[in-house]
DNA sequence: ATGTCGCACGGGGTGCGA
């Protein structure tokens, strides 16, 4: 069994305890991170090391960084720019030896695109042309290979708390939830909606306001998988706990376990 | 209520991104 969770931690630094607490708490294998906000330099190693668990980190000043942590070895370590143009840290790729199988993950923050007319939108529909590619050509590997992480895309009506007011927003707009669509149509399954077929359940909460309370959120995060993880899916949940936490991250963990 | 966070810069609050 490989228990895999993925989780926009929205500063790793600042949240570095309540990341181990749930790594300990919740048996986690392997833990995909996103918007880390640090550089390699200020990434906190000694407390991941004290876990046993290996690493790899993209990081940058600031903002974005996405990360790998294992409790296997990883075999390989790749940082993608997606769009070449723009080198921020969105994207890295681990192949993890577990027992005698290999699982690759990926862990991806998709740009938030700001606003549908903004010229960060244009970036985000490109970034997702070319993640199509790269999903695309994994796919051929026919491996066992998962591609997680805070896509910034609800998929369908049941993954927004109003699906008439978000309409058209960003993070809801046709054009982004089409681009996602069509990753899933290379073949990619979303863990949670095959688990879960009418669940509506949320992976991001706004900080401003009552968001969380009214419980106003969205399904942004995901955890895609190869036809060969897909056949080994237990099951996939969303943990809302860390959500609920003193000075939490505004999004909550995604979680899939593996059978092996 | 431009309402909440985290970070850089710089040494106090402002601007940016989400």
């Amino acid at each position: 069994m490989l228990k895999i969770a993925t989780w926009n931690v929205n500063s790793i630094r600042k949240r570095i305890n309540q990341l181990c607490s749930f790594i300990v708490d919740s048996q986690i294998d392997i833990v995909l991170l996103q918007e880390i906000k640090c550089t390699e330099e200020q990434f906190p190693y000694a407390e991941i090391e004290k876990l046993g668990y290996e690493y790899a980190v993209y990081g940058q000043v600031a903002r974005n960084g996405v990360c790998v942590l294992s409790k296997y070895p990883i075999l390989e370590k790749l940082k993608i720019d997606i769009v070449e143009s723009h080198q921020e840290a969105r994207y890295i790729e681990c192949v993890i030896k577990h027992s005698n199988n290999k699982v690759r993950v990926g862990s991806v923050y998709v740009p938030n695109g700001q606003s549908p007319d903004s010229h960060t939108f244009e970036y985000k529909l490109k970034f997702f042309d070319n993640l199509y590619e790269r999903m695309g050509t994994l796919l051929k590997n026919e491996e066992l290979t998962i591609i997680a992480g805070d896509y910034n895309v609800a998929l369908d009506e049941i993954d927004v708390f109003d699906s008439n007011l978000l309409n058209g927003q960003v993070c809801f707009h046709i054009k982004e939830r089409e681009k996602l669509r069509a990753i899933l149509n290379l073949g990619f399954k979303d863990a949670f909606r095959i688990s879960h077929l009418n669940l509506q359940q949320f992976t991001w909460w706004h900080y401003q306001g009552n968001s969380l309370r009214n419980n106003q959120g969205m399904r942004i995060d995901h955890m895609l998988l190869s036809p060969q993880a897909a056949d080994k899916l237990e099951t996939c949940y969303i943990d809302d706990r860390l959500r609920k936490l003193e000075n939490p991250s505004d999004h909550t963990p995604v979680v899939c376990v593996i059978k092996q």
